[in-house]
RNA sequence: GGAGAGAUGGCAGAGUGGUCGAUUGCGGCGGUCUUGAAAACCGUUGAGGGUCACACCUCCGGGGGUUCGAAUCCCUCUCUCUCCGCCA
């Protein structure tokens, strides 16, 4: 969530930024400038007579000790019409506090000013882009018939052990998955990001500290016995990793990536969105996550993307990336960059990679904290990215390397972790 | 799953109703001494709100209660440890 700090300095700044994204922050942003101004003067109250209570209770002691009862009797019934009033102002206070909150949480990220206009998907900028798109043969095939015809990866019998979105792969399909995976942590790791194996599932508080919890409650699967959530991105448990520390400026940047099944509902997909590959409610995902100092999370954010280009450019892909316009930014971001590559059986760009920048949005609400020259905390910065997310990969590779003699070439650089160089 | 013990500042560990936001040790930081370092000694060292700055307020796992007053008593939740059982 914003800061309250940033939106007291300049609440029309604010709104001016936040309708770059589409958002009409006019009367939440009031709202919030005018509950922070009561909330300070409530709390003024609410100290002062805390500070009279403190002082008579200390009197009283006092009093017992030098075994003067009628006076300590007297002050007693003092305190009692004092802590009546009190308590009025004590649940005013909770109330415009809790108040704040909601209103911030309901409020998103302010885009950064290289965001560009925009409302929909329509208006991203394509950025860069790169690789050659196949020109495939006659009989070329989308990847859920390839799938098919070469035995790798089975939906109907995902469809049969749980349900639709979760398929099962099998032989080469499964060697394959596990060459991208090992692939990926192994890249991560050269470009020193430190390996971390997190939980699948998360409390409640974690849902909260990245931002899934309250508004996204629908699209993570819920264990309602022990109040779990499946992660729909190792971002959750990794990131929360850092929620409620203070951590050594010395020892930022902290440099993290993790595999993880990923769970997702989507609630509301449908159509041929949805077919094959395309949208899952289970999928494999390696993540990278940074947490930085401010000054320094814009070089991060262009490294990450450079690591993001170089694992596409190493697997043969044609891939570009956007610069997301406000409106399709999500709600927690500051800026987001998706790399998407062809899929030249469906003709048509695979979002496969998402970088972000949150700034301080997620720390804020993680209250993940570093120590600056000037001795005090300051938030960090947090970034995420996929690198990467398998199942358009896979789409992709297997529509784009298959050949006339009806085979899929695995690309070179795969060849080592998968021990075959083609799905036959 | 059964029985018991516990949760205090970066860590260790005191504190069982009154000036305790918390003894002490370690660690960290600053200084004295030293050519430099170590040792020794002195000082300092939690977070948040509030203020121009002070004052002041809140926080001893979370929530609630008793009391003029709670780290300390009561209820409840969560977590950790030990023993037993089960088990990849």
């Amino acid at each position: 969530m914003l800061t309250l700090q940033v939106i007291n300095e300049n609440p029309e700044e604010v709104i001016k930024r936040l309708a770059v994204k589409q958002f009409d922050g006019r009367k939440p942003i009031m709202q919030v400038v005018e509950l922070d101004k009561q909330r300070r003067e409530t709390q003024k109250m609410r100290d002062e007579n805390a500070a009279q209570l403190n002082k008579m209770a200390a009197q009283i002691g006092a009093f017992m000790k030098q075994g003067k009862k009628d006076e300590a009797q007297n002050a007693k019934e003092q305190v009692a019409a004092l802590k009546a009033a009190n308590k009025q102002i004590d649940d005013n206070l909770t109330k415009i506090e809790e108040e704040i909150k909601d209103t911030l949480l309901s409020i998103p990220n302010m885009p950064h000013k290289d965001v560009p206009e925009g409302k929909s998907s329509a208006d991203n900028v394509v950025e860069k882009e790169g690789g050659v798109k196949p020109q495939l043969h006659a009989e070329a095939l989308p990847h859920w018939d390839l799938a098919k015809k070469h035995n790798i990866i089975d939906f109907d019998l995902g469809v049969k052990i749980t349900g639709a979105g979760f398929p099962v792969y099998v032989g080469k399909g499964a060697r394959l998955q596990r060459a991208l995976i090992q692939f990926f942590l192994d890249e991560a790791g050269k470009a020193g990001y430190t390996e971390i194996e997190p939980p699948l599932v998360v409390n409640q508080d974690s849902g909260l500290g990245t931002g899934q919890l309250p508004d996204k409650e629908g699209q993570m699967y819920h264990v309602q016995l022990d109040d779990f959530y499946l992660i729909p991105t190792a971002e959750v448990p990794v990131t929360n990793m850092y929620r409620d520390v203070i951590i050594p400026q010395e020892e930022l940047p902290k440099k993290n990536c993790a595999f993880s099944a990923c769970f997702r509902r989507e609630a509301g997909s449908y159509g041929k969105d949805v077919r094959g590959l395309n949208r899952l409610h289970q999928f494999d995902k390696v993540e990278i996550v940074r947490i930085e100092k401010p000054e320094n999370s814009y070089t991060a954010l262009e490294e990450m993307k450079a690591h993001v280009q170089n694992l596409l450019e190493k697997l043969e892909l044609p891939w570009h990336i956007l610069r997301l316009c406000g409106g399709d930014t999500s709600f927690t971001s500051a800026i987001t960059f998706d790399f998407e590559v062809w899929s030249a059986a469906q003709q048509r760009w695979l979002e496969v990679s998402s970088v972000s920048n949150f700034e301080t949005y997620q720390a804020n609400r993680l209250k993940c904290r570093y120590r600056g020259d000037d001795k005090k905390t300051h938030l960090c910065h947090t970034l995420n990215g996929s690198a990467l997310a398998l199942p358009r990969i896979v789409a992709a590779l297997l529509e784009n390397n298959q050949t006339p003699e009806g085979i899929i070439k695995i690309p070179k650089v795969l060849q080592h972790y998968t021990g075959f160089d083609i799905i036959d």
